[in-house]
DNA sequence: CAAAAAAGCAACTTGAAGTTGCTTTAGGGT
DNA sequence: ACCCTAAAGCAACTTCAAGTTGCTTTTTTG
């Protein structure tokens, strides 16, 4: 027979991480404004004081939970053909956005309710223009030509995605990247 | 001196039209989640009581306030000539986007929290595909190759002002409307 | 092993949402 | 003009989740 009454205690950075991973879980699940502090507690196995104890707001314990998996562009090797390396960041975005940690930075940052996730947002925005250089450098190879407005085909690429599987709900797969990835160079290509 | 106590009440559809009125911006203004049936109802200058029994719960109420407005896809002209139609079109969203009533429609039914407003969300998705006719037209007129993805070019429009507004936050005026056309019919035509 | 820090716990407070029973008002029919 | 009914108003109440507090227990560390 075992002594302990309860389950040994998970502190300090142990219990930050299990929170701020659940926090993101849930995120993804219901929302920001569904989010419901005492929720996460719960289901990390964490009692909701000490969540409140170090996270006062929910705006702040979501800002740190996302924060946390932001500023990690999703990276991709460049091999200097300028489709394949477009298809490529595609994938690892359509991967990201499909995680579940994904789907909980679009679910908090598309309508962007609470002004504490404002930055964050350009954060995400910062993440879409990845690929610039890509494009800069297509354009120094002579591959596109100078006048080329690269912001408009990222931007446009990035939204095609985000209409495809935010608005539509429909399954974004290597298949339909390509075709938008095809119609925007093309259109670029003039 | 006034004998009246009470300011006048208003009624049956006078009271159900100031409230769904009501509703719309409230929806534009703080979102579905955050939207409060209480502060509606003082809003449009009704009992609460009065919504509640009309609507038994908040879902049925933003329901209808967006059904009493959907269904009305902007109606544009077609002259003919596919570029200056797309763009005639797209002005036609844009101004949607960009009003109180679109403002609600997108940040109701963007991350779609509520299955209650699932329905709702594909009727913006058929919105979206209104001017499907033209681009058939223009194949038609040999304007466009036959095997042209066409619902491949809407969505990727409509998604391209999507990320300018709601992800990047930056305004979609007529230039960016006409940039964004553009690529997109340049990409069509190869 | 003692002291301090961190986490647990339960009881409490608060505030908004929604409900109820009843009263008052608007407006059509006679 | 009056009455009768349906619709709206009103205030008090219930409920429930969020967040707070004071204190106890556990873990860490020096």
């Amino acid at each position: 027979m075992t002594k302990r009454k309860r389950p040994p205690q998970r502190r300090g950075e142990a219990m930050v991480g299990a929170v701020l991973q659940v926090t993101l879980v849930q995120l993804g699940v219901v929302g920001f404004e569904r989010l419901s502090v005492p929720e996460v507690a719960a289901l990390a196995g964490v009692n909701k004081t000490s969540v409140y104890r170090r996270w006062p707001t929910k705006g702040e314990l979501v800002r740190e939970a996302l924060a946390s998996v932001l500023g990690e562009p999703p990276d991709f090797v460049a091999t200097g053909e300028l489709r394949a390396d477009l298809l490529a960041w595609g994938r690892g975005a359509l991967a990201f956005a499909g995680s579940p940690v994904g789907q909980a930075v679009f679910r908090a940052l598309l309508s962007a309710d609470d002004p504490d996730l404002r930055p964050l947002a350009s954060e995400l925005t910062r993440t879409t223009k990845g690929p610039m250089g890509l494009l800069t450098r297509a354009v120094r190879r002579g591959e596109l030509r100078p006048g080329a407005n690269l912001e408009l085909a990222l931007s446009t690429i990035a939204g095609a995605l985000l209409q495809r599987l935010h608005v539509e709900h429909r399954p974004a797969d290597l298949a339909y990247l390509t075709q938008v990835v095809d119609l925007v160079l093309d259109g670029l290509r003039r």
